[in-house]
DNA sequence: AATGAATGAGATTTCATTCAT
DNA sequence: CATGAATGAAATCTCATTCAT
């Protein structure tokens, strides 16, 4: 961890990790693709443009590459839950869903296989998703249990009301994570994350003046 | 179809049928574990208490026992689609809301399977959900139009309101398929459809008297 | 372990014995000519005359195999450790050792394998070798001091006569196991015993009347 | 064979040799503890504290090494036999087991590396250890003849005792070299060397007065 | 029709050797 | 010279499928 000042080794602990960067995003690519369990090494090593053994110079094996591209997609994730904070107000709310959306799709396919191999495996889906999105799940949960005390919002199940915003989330996002839609622009990012807000806060039903 | 009417034919067929459902029913649970590409053909002989070799009596392959049980886990969804109809009134969407979700939960490991290779494979996306799931979003789209021209909702994007509808039912649902929740009881999914249809139409933010 | 009585299943016990032998046959010659960790399993496989995978279905790996070898050739060892009982009169060390000649020599390659591994390996050493070996020097050691205390030998240091007793039977046994000579007949296997144990009673010097 | 005088080529000469023997030692601790098959050139190049790659700037090859190792335990081997010339009395054969005990533990690893080879490797017995042996055991049987043909030595057959003089000599060895026993003292070497010189000639039994 | 042993293609992994730096 | 990353052939092991019984 304390960094050696050898700027010889520097360089060396450098290309490594530029390596495994490379393997990593290459096996991402194919388990996007194949799902982890069809992936072959050899598929790896090809996307990589490597032989099959130099994988094995970098990781011990199929399973750690894996495990690596879960640290790398869940680290951003987790830096994104701390800086959100309390969500109070709707432009809060609104930034972090631009924001997660922006995350998601800045890393398709990692984020792909991790949400698969989190869908197929429990201790992945423990050790990387679980805990975070229950996190998140708490947080939007409290921020409306806040408002339904406050009076400001309908007293409705806070439970229940952050696992549908999650929902609604998940329906803007896993489409164009799945490779169904083509993942949205920026632009349209905005639009869809005012859109889902606004639904949110008001529903769909025309309010009698 | 029907071409023999002989009665020892007949048998047969049952027999076939139920030899077929019983490995599908066994294949099913073992994919929903540990997904389809990572299940060997012995673990679904085991499971279903047959030898490997049966199993090709009654499929080409391990692929086919996949397609089977897409084929079966479709079957109800597509005749729950056709009765739907044209969603007309707060209790109509209700009704479906509670139908899907006691469909979903009554088949839990071939629902299962069917959506985690559906995400893995384009092939099965495409046959047996793609289509599927457009429909019942258009279904929803084209509600949500009718009560926006209306006057009965607010202006809102339809296409985007309907996959937001898709979202906050998933997120119901998909907990429970994955094995993280508990499957609901028929009561608690009565109040879980009832939160959700309420959220949808009125959303959460306290109408100002 | 308590048999059944179903003749069917008993049928395929014998069956898969049997095919376990022909495997840890094979296997064992391949070992004594190239050592273990020299051999491949398809070398085994080809000189047991079938597929390499075939291999998978009798034994768990390539060191189960190296540990069913060990096993059955340390069993008749045991059985005539335990025959032997006290050695008291030449003709029973006599005996002895025609019989431990015998023994090696009937199974040459699982012998020369189990202590080639012994020597290189030292689980195997303990867990098959080293406890026998000792039993054999421990009442090869309580017989010398018997005739020490008794004034019928002379006053030897018992541990190291026993040893060397070993070494002396050693000596004929192991060129034999090794191949660098033909493994003797049971006639001269008789007149090495008689030699041994003359040489071993009174030395090479003679006596002066 | 010393071509040049030329002092930077002899350092040169000399920089190689060490580091060859470096390399050697090296390999030769890694194969005595895990045998020639099952060591890596990248353990033998860690042990050494250099890379992989340099062994080859002083090796062709893995077997090259050994057979370095081979040659090098071999050459005192072979020197002491020299010297040991006709074995005539008791002192003769005590100072040449003496002699013969001290050096196989002098060099134990690349003993016990030359040993487990031969016993395993056809070309490498032939090589480097049957010849000498052999020289060996044919001194040892024209000694025993000459004191037959004497009168001074019981009418044994020279060949067998021969033979298991050696094996004598392989009792108090071998388990040092496998690392069973702890080597002995030079203090103990001795007075191993005297009971199994006195075993020899004059037997284990009591001489009857 | 049911069985389960046999198969062999293919997966993962290891490692002696090479070679650019 | 020294290095150690890259290589790819070969090793171990897996498993869908076949087929004789």
């Amino acid at each position: 961890m304390l960094e050696t000042l050898n700027p010889i080794e520097r360089r060396r602990q450098r290309r490594i990790k530029k390596r495994q960067r490379e393997i990593m995003t290459a096996a991402a690519e194919v388990f996007a693709e194949k799902g982890y369990a069809s992936t072959t090494t050899k598929e790896i090593a090809d996307r990589a443009d490597m032989a099959e053994g130099t994988l094995y110079n970098y990781f011990d094996g199929k399973r750690e590459i894996l495990l690596a591209i879960a640290d790398e997609t869940t680290a951003p994730m987790e830096t994104a839950i701390q800086e959100a904070g309390s969500l109070k107000s709707r432009d809060e709310i609104l930034a972090m869903l631009e924001k997660a959306l922006a995350i998601s799709e800045a890393h398709l396919p990692s984020t792909r296989t991790l949400l698969t191999e989190a869908w197929m495996d429990d201790d992945i889906l423990q050790d990387y998703l679980a805990t975070r999105l229950k996190r998140i799940r708490d947080q939007l949960a409290a921020y409306i249990k806040h408002h339904v005390d406050n009076g400001t919002f309908r007293p409705i199940n806070p439970e229940i009301g952050a696992q549908m915003i999650m929902g609604m989330f998940g329906a803007l996002v896993l489409p164009a994570i799945r490779g169904v839609f083509d993942p949205p622009t920026p632009q349209e990012c905005h639009e869809l994350a005012e859109s889902m807000v606004d639904l949110l806060l008001d529903g769909i039903r025309l309010r009698q003046a």
